[in-house]
DNA sequence: TAGTAAAGTTAGACTAGTCTAACAAAAATA
DNA sequence: TATTTTTGTTAGACTAGTCTAACTTTACTA
């Protein structure tokens, strides 16, 4: 049996990890960062968790997960997803009110109960913010998608799935009157720092690098079922 | 903000309290056994409640709970009621399954959550184990109500709760086919040790004194909305 | 490639919650 | 009321998870 620290480590490992298609290992310092602790803090943990060979870990080298650590950390992302997906669907709960309810759910010990939400939820396939749901078995479809800021000027796309969770993030996406599944078109770059000028169901709006560099999309293409062109997977 | 185990006493200490109608305060050792402590542990707590506000008590003298404390140890019950009749009604678990996980559940700290859970579940009376649920504001509609083993010999009584929540005692009344609702008629008591022989949907079945001290039943009277001659009261 | 910056580690300390063992007070009872 | 039993308290120790401060290793860059 994990503890309630122990899961949010291998979480935080497997997200680092495997949904970000940057990079494929982390570091103390990373992990620290993500987690809201001093890499002194994961330092201690790194050892407790090589330990009980939940990780592959050698002083001063990058972390990976076990098969057996990679199974826990993709259960409780599981759970944290349909915990959202229920709070988001059933309770009346908004997009951006998810996440820190959830965080706390993801806890919960009981198999019983985590395939019983699944039924209840009619097995989804994503959770409020577009991310995949993995399934009972651990597997995970994950989304052919890219970065807003990586559309080329001119093209349409549609949007996915946020990156940030953010209640800040959100609740301007909320405000800007974009959701997932709405079509963006980019009518320009601002070639200095890589602002954009999109348009969202006839308005148009200005928007951050930063902004689009945390909007999943799918391309044209994509949209339209045909081969698509550009790099547009997670990983 | 109270800690995981702060909740855990304050619930404790207010069904000792408040939920046993034959006490109305409570000692170290006793509230140790409840929680399956040691004394020393719970000693060391006391002191910390106490220094919160949360509890009343001198050394070596009984405990008792403040209006903050109560505030706190009811909320915790709602809770946990609340959970039980979620996972009962609506994720298909039985009587005996749901007390584990919502021991669990009643720990998560968002008032939306608990307040959406009330609303999707309409606002319910009772938790699968008969036992009233405290209101939004706290408020607890006690109901009258006697153990089966103060029913006089050729009475009938419904059950209306189960004192024990142990898988153990819930699965054992199951096998004998009552369930919340039942009608019961105690055929005749054994004065030696007080077992009695019952009738229950036509079927004659004998039952310790300590199974008929955990069911909770109104009298005859009571069923018909006569006035009650018997103490038919919880409290 | 030498020096600096970044990343990672160690040692020592603290808190919350638990325990055991020894002791003290209160209650029950002979 | 004196003795025994029950109940409650204290002191000291342990674990998990966190921190700060000092130090070491690796990576970057001038």
């Amino acid at each position: 049996m994990l503890s309630f620290t122990e899961e949010n480590y291998l979480k935080a490992l497997f997200q680092l990890i495997h949904e970000n298609r940057l990079k494929s290992d982390a570091g103390t310092n990373e992990l620290a960062v993500h987690l809201g602790l001093k890499p002194a803090t994961v330092n201690d943990m790194l050892k407790k968790l090589k330990e009980k060979k939940l990780i592959d870990y050698q002083k001063y080298g990058k972390i990976s997960l076990t098969k057996l650590g990679t199974k826990a950390g993709v259960e409780v992302l599981r759970k944290h997803r349909l915990w959202e997906t229920f709070l988001y669907q059933k309770l009346g709960f908004t997009w951006d009110e998810v996440h820190q309810v959830a965080e706390q759910l993801e806890h919960i010990q009981s198999q019983k109960l985590i395939d019983s939400l699944d039924k209840f939820l009619d097995y989804p396939e994503f959770d409020p913010h577009g991310d995949v749901i993995p399934n009972a078995n651990g597997e995970i479809k994950y989304q052919y998608r890219i970065t807003l800021s990586e559309i080329e000027v001119g093209k349409k796309c549609k949007m996915v799935a946020v990156i940030d969770n953010s209640p800040t993030f959100l609740k301007y996406v909320i405000d800007l009157g974009v959701a997932i599944g709405s079509e963006i078109k980019v009518l320009s770059r601002i070639a200095y720092d890589n602002m954009l000028l999109i348009e969202i169901s006839g308005k148009q709006v200005s928007v951050s690098a930063k902004f689009a560099e945390n909007i999943y999309v799918i391309c044209q293409d994509c949209i339209k079922g045909k081969s698509c062109k550009l790099n547009c997977k997670n990983f």
